[in-house]
Order: structure tokens, then C-alpha cells, then sequence
DNA sequence: TACTATCTCTATCATATTAGTAGAGTATAC
DNA sequence: GTATACTCTACTAATATGATAGAGATAGTA
């Protein structure tokens, strides 16, 4: 698995539309300069965050995106799985792969999906309202340095 | 990380290499007719592997390859490392990063450290030696099928 | 010495992926 | 009816991947 910078906007797209969630709708651009993302890049990937059903739009002024979940729905691995596509470390690992034909890469193979499962045991137990939380403790501990 | 064919077609011959250790050399020809491997292909990586400390080569009639360490000394990781590159998912937390920028990140930061704790503590724990093993059990295990 | 099997090295190439950019079109609030 | 915002399709530059091509160097042996 490799986080691509589409998957890591994608990630930071969805938190700061967590952190909003239940206010009005943000614009592009506000999420674009706050993250500080290409704009034009960031319509792509608000696009297909709607289609993945992550995120809903509204038209027109007064327009923007809104988070089409409760953010403790949304887990870190369903976004990048659906970004960046499966976590697998090998193609070898993924659905319908005819199998192997020869039998160096099955020794391997129980490698891949140890990998596998580590990184899905930690991306499939993280939501967003968990890292909401870790950025609210995080500001708090910031204020108390001050 | 992602494991490219090149990194499986590395792993493949290092692990055919192991199971040669003490013989006489094997020629590309085997390695690269015994794992399916594009014979040219395979010349570049071997060139790679003995760059890297991997295996040693002995030229002309009788000549071939020979792994340069007792399989016990060479981990999957260190093979992987070498040839596809840092097993880290994100670019971050590489070497000479020069930090984050924004906030955001820094969220999903200790995920994409946590991911890749996960993966080193496999490749790193797996020497060729231990494949070995596994491979003979595996025809052991075949052989009494019949 | 000549031959041949073997490794060595550099260049080239086709395809896919990644990270954008461009521009015209559609909907909605005021 | 106009400004603001999302929608959609196409294009592009750079890089990585998975090879292929061909000339060269070395070592054993007849």
C-alpha cells in the first residue's frame, strides 16, 4: 500500500469536513486553502469522495460540501482504500487473482497477508470522530504550553 | 509500501540462491527459467542484488551466481528495502523530511508510523533461512499427500 | 590460440500512474 | 439576472515500471 497525495488530501478533505459537521456547507476553496491543497485538484477528489457516498454537496451561493455521515462512521481505511485503492502490499493478495504458479511466491505469500492484515487491523480501527479527538487534545495541550 | 515485480522477482531468486548455498554457481538461465523471470530482467537485478551486497557472480564457463551470505544473514526486509525502496507508506516519514506544514497531517501521521512499526516487525523477522524451512516442510507435507 | 558460455553495462522503449491544469457547463440564492 | 458555487470532461508533464536490445568483458577448455 502507498498513500498517494490524492489519498492524503482525500484524508484531510474528509477530517476538515468532520471537524464542520452539522454546520453549513464548506466551499472548495476554503477546504483547498485551509489544507492547502491545488484547487482544481481538490474538485476531482471532492467528486469522487461524493460518489464514494463520503460526502454530500450543496449548489449555488451559500453552497459547499458536508460530511454525508456521522464522522464515527467513517473509518481512515474505508477513504484511502477508496482513493488509493486496495492496501494490499501485492497483487497476489487481492480479489480474483488466478493464483500462483509457482511455488516460490506461495512462501512469500503468507508475508503479504500478515502485511495485509496489520495495516487493515490499523486503518479499519481508526474513525474520524477518533481523530477529532486527538486534534481537540492536541489544541488543548498547545493552549496549556501558553 | 508496494512490492513490485521486480522486488518478487528479487525475493524469488535470493530464496532459489538460499536453497543453492554451498553448491556450484546457478546461471541466470535457471534462476530466470525456475521462477518464470524475463531472462534480461533478471540480469539487471542480479546486477542490483550484487551491488548491494546480495550475491556474488563468477564469469565465464562454469560461471553464475552465489549467494554472497549464509541465508541466515539476509532478511525479506533487507531485500525489499533495497530493491522497491523504503517500506514506508507515505513520504513523511522518510529520511530528510523536512516536517509538516499543516495540522492536518500531523493527525494521520502516527497512523502512517504505527503501519510501518507493523511491516518492519514482519520483514524484519524473516530470514531466508526461515523460508527455507518452510519450503521443506511444505514438500514434506507433499510428499506424505502421497 | 580459438571458441563458447557466462556475466556486464548502457541505452532504449511502451505503458501506466500520479499530480496536476484548463475550460466550459449547471444550479441556486439573492 | 447575476454572482457564487459545484460539475464534468479533456488534456498534460513528469516519473515509475517492466521490460527489450545489443555490444562488450572474462574464464574455462579443446
Amino acid at each position: 500500500m502507498r498513500i498517494t497525495y490524492k489519498g492524503d488530501y482525500a484524508l484531510k478533505t474528509i477530517l476538515d469536513l468532520a471537524v464542520h459537521y452539522g454546520d453549513s456547507p464548506v466551499t472548495i476553496h476554503d477546504l483547498a486553502r485551509r489544507a492547502d491543497i491545488p484547487t482544481k485538484f481538490l474538485e476531482q477528489i471532492l467528486l469522487d469522495l461524493k460518489r464514494g457516498g463520503f460526502v454530500e454537496s450543496r449548489r449555488g451561493k451559500v453552497g459547499g460540501y458536508l460530511l454525508a455521515k456521522h464522522p464515527a462512521e467513517i473509518k481512515v481505511g474505508n477513504v484511502i482504500r477508496f482513493i488509493d485503492g486496495p492496501t494490499e502490499p501485492v497483487a497476489c493478495l487481492e480479489k480474483d487473482y488466478s493464483g500462483c504458479q509457482d511455488m516460490f511466491r506461495c512462501v512469500f505469500k503468507p508475508i503479504w497477508q500478515k502485511i495485509n492484515r496489520a495495516i487493515s487491523n490499523i486503518v479499519d480501527n481508526i474513525t474520524f470522530e477518533d481523530l477529532i479527538k486527538q486534534l481537540q487534545a492536541k489544541k488543548e495541550a498547545i493552549i496549556y504550553q501558553i
